[in-house]
DNA sequence: TGCATAATAGGACGGTCGTTCTATTGTGCT
DNA sequence: AGCACAATAGAACGACCGTCCTATTATGCA
């Protein structure tokens, strides 16, 4: 009686992930607040209704979104610091595939830095999911920080949250000079900001 | 003939400069380009058409809004700092009074920083005015860090534009940790990074 | 090949947006 | 007081928004 259910076909998930990946590239030029069903259909030469059948709201819809380029934000950054060793080589590792990120998306934008303005004051489900992704990149450079510590690569009474502060500063920096004032020789700076940054926390 | 210009009355410009008062305030929580004539007209308890009659349209609302800021930003932040001496004393005055207007703004926001985002990729005269407004301000950071190194307060070596870079990096951090993560103690790191930033290019 | 149903299109809904037009109210000067 | 005109209200516009409902088309399996 209780019929199985049949397992979404083929064709649906995969419109439904070539659509995600548009919308990704529209939030991160747009924001995710400036991402519009209407405009998203045109991109996909699709009826409104007929992308908006795919998720169960435009909310849902930025949320998936959000997920999306987390997963590629760690696909891209995380993971591949993970082979290198612990400690200052992983912490420095970190940085760089953040930075070269962050250039890269010279031409898009960060969709975690932008949506930190777009949703520090409107509350709501996409808010949290932001802030836990972030605050999930930030606990992980802290984590990197302290076995550069443990590792005796960097001072003993070094304040890991005072310098993963200052990390973040320096990459949004680099964004805000990159994307909106268009000021060349930015991520150069970026960079010497990383260097005096450890060499003042570095064992001598 | 040619008949005198009656000189405008007194209440609308009243009127007008209570609008842009609440327009800002509008604007500094849900961003420039949340700014609305709908709910401004709300708050104000006029109808839509008698706030929009004083603005030959919203971008001239906003733009107006936006040299209100300037102007405020310049009187609490720029010019106090002008009667400390040239130098280290004034690039820390400098700093110090960005930072506890970044602290205030915690409760609403800063213009320049939700503007940069915002407008980073939407050409038009509201970036241009932002952009204009933004590099004057990193200029005089930057005038006031050269000071100091002609005073010798700084190494004659220092890079000012790299030391602008970080202090601008010190303060979105700031705004992102406050606002956005509200994360406590945030203030305290970015004072610490600037006294960091200082010991490490300070004449010995 | 045919059947069940997933996938999509099309249209309509109420809402908000900026803007414009016209009418009414209020103000300041003589 | 009365006149000229500034200041505001009110309604309407076209456009776009997210969402829902109902057809139509496409797909995958028997």
């Amino acid at each position: 009686m209780i019929e199985v259910l049949h397992k979404p076909l083929r064709k649906g998930e995969q419109t439904r992930a070539s659509i995600l990946d548009v919308a990704l590239d529209l939030a991160s030029r747009e924001g995710l607040e400036g991402l519009t069903i209407g405009v998203l259909a045109e991109r996909m030469s699709m009826s409104k209704s007929g992308v908006f059948a795919h998720f169960g709201s435009r909310e849902d819809l930025q949320i998936d979104v959000l997920k999306l380029y987390h997963q590629q934000f760690e696909q891209e950054v995380f993971y591949p610091s993970l082979r290198e060793p612990r400690g200052l080589p992983r912490l420095q590792s970190l940085f760089s595939r953040w930075i070269a990120r962050v250039s890269l998306e010279i031409a898009s934008g960060c969709i975690y830095i932008s949506g930190a303005v777009e949703y520090d004051d409107r509350p709501g489900p996409l808010r949290e999911h932001l802030v836990t992704m972030v605050r999930t990149w930030q606990l992980a450079l802290q984590r990197a920080a302290q076995q550069a510590v443990d590792e005796h690569h960097l001072a003993p009474d070094t304040d890991t949250q005072q310098l993963v502060f200052e990390m973040y500063g320096l990459v949004l920096a680099l964004h805000h000079d990159a994307r909106f004032i268009r000021s060349p020789g930015c991520v150069d700076r970026a960079h010497a900001g990383f260097a005096r940054l450890i060499a003042s926390t570095r064992v001598p």
